[in-house]
DNA sequence: CATGAATGAGTGTTCATTCAT
DNA sequence: GATGAATGAACACTCATTCAT
């Protein structure tokens, strides 16, 4: 009973929480309802309340997951031997999926999560640690490469790992206003500029 | 008394969304309200609308005044006859100011409006537009860049546009999370990228 | 097995009536739910409903209840042959159990029921009976004692029953405010003062 | 214009409470809503805003009001030579208006205030000032009236002060439920038992 | 022109009650 | 019998907008 009822609530808070990346990504936090939540689930607005305090830690919730996911793929990017492949490999992780359509909703919260940042601490702690650690691996793996070689040892780690996060930012934010935008095409252009900042070039 | 009239409602409109842009940067949209504006700028909530239709117009305007700053910047890079120091000129523009007061609330603004675009079809048509104009400016210098020698001509000069681009709308992001974050260094590691790219260096 | 269920049905009553005191006399009707009765009576809400149709009802229960138990104090006082040992007997009836911790639960739940009766017509007949049975018998006790010479013929019994009551009533408020209220010095206050209206006096 | 708006203010102030004293004495606190409020009052319910903080502070504020009225009956009798002749004028303040209208609304929004204190702290401060102001007032015209041997010196002023405003509280709850028992026979009692306790007697 | 009191629809949240298991 | 998840109506409170002065 004790595992039905765990099952049960954890598959309650997904529900909860795809239907709320579905509203909010429609609609933005503030112009979603409870109810719309509620509806979208299939649930009664009451229900929502058994398993988040509030909608604000609806929205948190859905940050930290995205967080957690984040995570595992910094984790499997630093087993990699070589750091320009495991760049490369994050690269793909977090622009690649752009075009899906979860992952497309996913981002489209992601950008009001970086609103929400400026004004929630608790989103904006959740936020900066969103962006800190990938930086801090991203330094890591920059200064791998410039060992062995394959990135300018004129070039600071600090900023070079930025630089790649802005990549992704920047191009998140492209994608959302336009869904034309060529992911493949800009993956592309990071390798090539990759390739541009290494010695051998 | 036109005229007189004219330069009053303009220095009204002005007051209105300077004020709306402090309450905006320190709140959002959503939790900011009109009286909240109305105090800021000492007047009454009623005022407002004598200038404004709605929330949404003050939202609205303020979006269309930092695109016609922002266009300037792009008519004042393409009279340079160096390709990348337009490119550069434009880096700073977009870059340089964030340490400032004004430029700063006004960059966590921008920000609001990258979410509101999601939602709001007017401001997603001038978000849109102000990433187009750039981007198409910066192809533009790409390209002649590229006939100058200064970019390899192996760049697709879209995918440049679009990463540069990208490179401010991150760091963006990343100062309003971390008001840290070094401009200086950040502005040289564009340079230095720049330079990497030129066939010459 | 009905005298089973029926022994059952009974302690279950009680059992949650028990709780259900302990709730209202902490956070009152209103701010008591449900779930906060069934919580203390270590029961699941639904099972509440088992036992009573209504939060209402259970209201009600509690009053039926306790108008029973002092139903039995009048019972016992009018067995005594002396009228005013009789009123003195009752006096610390009604006040003297008002240290004790069941006792103070119950009374804070009266002043609730007390409000309650403004409102809820089936109350403020239970609440209208509890006061008008006291005060028949008082009524009946200060002509006794008026016969024995014990109170003075010149009062009116009607009104010297009312204020036997109010006496107990007003005290039971007062303690509720403040438990440093001496009870046993508020019971002499009463002993002297029956003393006082005594003709013999 | 300031006086204006300031006298504008006082009289919506009293206007609400007013509505919110003939709602509450209908329905209790819980069942009425801000929007019968506002209805009773002839506003919209955000107007109610304007004026309090929230549902909680209109019920303070009647309470505090009342207890300012009932300051100043206290002020009034301690002006006067005689202890005895003060008693009874506050025992005519206290309880003599019970039989007109908006008396008895107050009083039946007094009763709540007796449950609500159970529960919220600030309406409980209230009243327990409410009744330790008075007791300290009949404290001391005890004294002064055993002084000039109009009260048994064996009396314990406290005990009797706690009598006195006992007699009033219990009046209150009992005509709230039998709008019948009669007041002026109620007060004569008063008057003869305050004799009977006097030395002299 | 300006004010700011008033409006009232809309929101997040609660909780008595039900009912499938 | 017992459970506790689910329901959904109801409520306190907010705020964009209006309009009498």
């Amino acid at each position: 009973m004790p595992k039905v009822s765990e099952a049960h609530l954890a598959s309650r808070h997904a529900q909860i929480l795809r239907a709320a990346i579905a509203c909010f990504a429609r609609n933005g936090f503030h112009r979603t309802t409870i109810n719309d939540i509620a509806a979208e689930a299939g649930l009664s607005p009451g229900a929502i309340y058994k398993y988040f305090a509030s909608k604000d830690e609806v929205i948190e919730a859905i940050s930290v997951e995205r967080h957690r996911r984040e995570r595992e793929w910094l984790k499997e990017a630093t087993k990699a031997t070589n750091p320009r492949g495991a760049i490369l490999a994050l690269a793909h992780s977090f622009i690649g999926g752009l075009s899906e359509g979860d992952t497309a909703l996913d981002r489209r919260v992601g950008i009001l999560m970086w609103s929400e940042a400026l004004r929630n601490p608790r989103i904006r702690r959740l936020v900066r640690e969103g962006v800190d650690e990938p930086l801090s691996v991203f330094r890591d793996l920059v200064a791998d490469a410039q060992q062995q070689g394959q990135i300018g040892r004129d070039f600071d780690p600090e900023v070079v790992a930025r630089m790649m996060i802005a990549l992704f930012q920047g191009f998140v934010l492209q994608r959302a206003w336009d869904p034309q935008a060529d992911i493949e095409q800009y993956l592309n252009g990071v390798e090539q500029l990759l390739r541009a900042v290494s010695e051998t070039q």
